[in-house]
DNA sequence: CAGGTATGAATGAAAG
DNA sequence: CTTTCATTCATACCTG
């Protein structure tokens, strides 16, 4: 289970590119030096959902080990939470049965199962840059502050959980 | 970005729509032709964020070649639309540029203003309807100083309810 | 070579 | 508009 592949990590660091040929028409495989560093950032520093400019940062400092781009980074943050939490999802109601094993949490793969987030370290956070998101920042003009703006004006439960069927 | 190869694209086009194979999912599956058709829109039109009337009317157009609702639309566009700003976003940096750089809604429509869409006629479009469904131009249909009412009083419940009130 | 699993990529839906 | 969640597809890679 869980056959980490481990490829070297030749891959763009100093190696060659030998096998690039084959795989860089494809998806992105990650080396190991980039995932120990994901992982890294992932338990030790608690970032789950990097915003464009940590995605970039990240990125940057990946693409040392070898060719990495941004929806890399941002996709890679987004499967390993995503997975993390559907596992979890199993295991709620009931804890003696569940059958069918196929895997153990991995409990003893971060560790810190105990704290489960080591806080979001509440220092880093807007660190590097103070772009943070003010509501709509490309407002290009075509503005919508003033009248009746976004969707969710007009009830977004009407529109999506139609609870209500007036005719 | 968009190598997705759709393996039940015949949703509607090549048979009955009534069920594909394991369509039992929630979720939209949108087939070939009504992906082309929204792209066509999106970047033919530029058309990014549809009034309700727009949504109405695309909803419409596309339900020929499969089982589709406004919301679909709705969101459609919002997620392309966002995603196309997010890939952006975490693959440039946000120098320089604070000036208006934006893309204008591309009203290159010139000379391609084919019938592909009926309503998008630039002058306006008072049929029984009286919608006005302005195509391009750099106002989305809410720009209007005195009619901006659009939003707040159109009914939502035509998205979602709009079984089959229509022809 | 076939089969299974892990995981990158994509996108619909929705929350904020 | 922005960001996140959930689900699914596609594929790399290990295993027998």
């Amino acid at each position: 289970m869980e056959p980490q592949q481990q490829p070297n990590e030749e891959n763009g660091s100093s190696g060659k590119e030998g096998f690039v040929c084959r795989q860089s028409s494809t998806r992105w495989t990650p080396t190991t030096e980039q995932i120990r560093i994901l992982k890294e950032l992932y338990y030790n520093n608690g970032v789950r959902s990097p915003s464009a400019d940590q995605i970039q940062r990240i990125s940057a400092r990946l693409r040392q080990y070898g060719k990495i781009e941004g929806k890399n980074v941002f996709y890679w943050f987004q499967n390993h939470k995503a997975r993390e939490r559907q596992k979890k999802r199993f295991n709620t109601t009931t804890t003696t049965d569940h059958h069918v094993p196929m895997q153990r949490p991995n409990a003893a793969a971060n560790g810190n199962n105990s704290k489960l987030y080591p806080t979001i370290t509440p220092g880093y956070s807007s660190s590097s840059n103070g772009v943070l998101t003010v509501g709509q920042i490309g407002n290009y003009g075509y503005g919508s502050s003033s009248g009746g703006t976004s969707y969710v004006f007009f009830d977004k439960k009407r529109f999506i959980g139609e609870d209500d069927y007036d005719v």
